[in-house]
DNA sequence: GCCGGTATTGTCCAGTTGGTCTATAAATTG
DNA sequence: CAATTTATAGACCAACTGGACAATACCGGC
């Protein structure tokens, strides 16, 4: 299997280079030669792996999406409540090693170009879709079926939001402001912390 | 002042034709040619009044903006209370002229940029700095001082976390839906909207 | 030690882009 | 109406990009 780990070897470490640019220079700026250099080979190999820039802007999405997805499944798996595990889908993505500008930064920079690039719609469809079912899954247990929707689009657009904001790396916003703002947005959607759920709703 | 008449009638156009360029083809797709045809002009003119791409992508992100703040402004002058302000302001944000895919698309692109240019992160800086003002003011007479400051950045948050999911406009988020949320955080903050408010916070 | 294929490199190319420059048309002015 | 300035066009260029390609290094099996 010589071929394949280090095809696969290969991928991961220019898709790592890929993402380390992109933060930096956005991704007009992620040029082949520049991930190529910062991947320490040379710029045809880019080619020969990924076949052309899209692709690799593609493992790269695909890259940050799935670190912060294990970040998210880790933490899920280690709660035992529906409330621990909401929690859990919350604190994996405020996670100080995920919620830093530079990252939030390259997600706006993948987002803007959704519209114009079929695959990355596909995966933004795809991560989405995880969010919902994640945020779905526990909020099962914790909330009437006619509110549910809500729920998991508030709590979303509040995660967005920050993130958006945190890319912009300019304010005051903080890590501990960010987390503030989602027990706000839980409890608005969920009622206080240590309330107790009024049915169980499974 | 046939001078300035002209030079600002130009620059005008070429803004124009530039955020339309802007919105269906991305940053790196808005390209001098492409705006110059769009504007029925050569290329030459769109350097000879704006001096370089940065500075047209200036201007653009300048037009959007004072677009959406008269907007704002318009609807916060016909209100008489600040609860009336307040609903101003979301519904400006949430006018269904602004409130479109493409342009909260084009506002992603240009706030991707944000951290590499810096009079982006200027606009940018002062278009917040509106918003918190707007909201602050407000909130002045409808909230304790002390929770101001967490209301207008949980406001902010949802209104750009509503503007980037419509940006990205691929799943079932709509223009009811987006207010419906804004509805929530609002309530969240202030309590119901029927609520009489508690003091006078002056 | 040779050999077949894989991994990797560096070069080359054609297309595009932002920006400069020159020429010309239009308009303003004296 | 001449002269000077402004507006506009279009050709041109240098830089850079993604990608194609051929040449070469590497490596395991025989």
């Amino acid at each position: 299997m010589p071929r394949l780990s280090i095809e696969q070897l290969r991928r991961q470490e220019l898709a790592a280079a890929a993402y380390e640019i992109l933060q930096e220079e956005g991704i007009a700026g992620t040029t082949l030669a520049k991930v190529a250099e910062r991947a320490g080979m040379s710029k045809g190999i880019v080619v020969h792996y990924f076949g052309g820039k899209d692709a690799l802007l593609e493992a790269v999405m695909r890259r940050a999406n799935s670190m912060l997805r294990d970040e998210v499944i880790s933490r899920m798996n280690q709660a035992s409540t529906p409330r621990g595990r909401l929690d859990a889908i919350i604190a994996g993505n405020f996670s100080p090693d995920f919620f830093k500008p530079e990252i939030c930064n390259a997600w706006l920079s993948l987002c803007a170009e959704v519209p114009r690039n079929r695959e990355f719609a596909r995966i933004q469809r795809a991560i989405h879709a995880r969010m919902r079912s994640n945020l779905l899954s526990a909020l099962r247990h914790l909330l009437a079926p006619e509110r549910r929707e809500a729920a998991v689009i508030g709590i979303t657009a509040m995660i967005d939001g920050l993130w958006l904001r945190f890319g912009l790396n300019q304010d005051g916003l903080d890590l501990a402001e960010a987390r503030r703002q989602m027990d706000s947005i839980l409890a608005l959607h969920l009622g206080p912390r240590d309330a107790i759920p009024t049915g169980d709703y499974t």
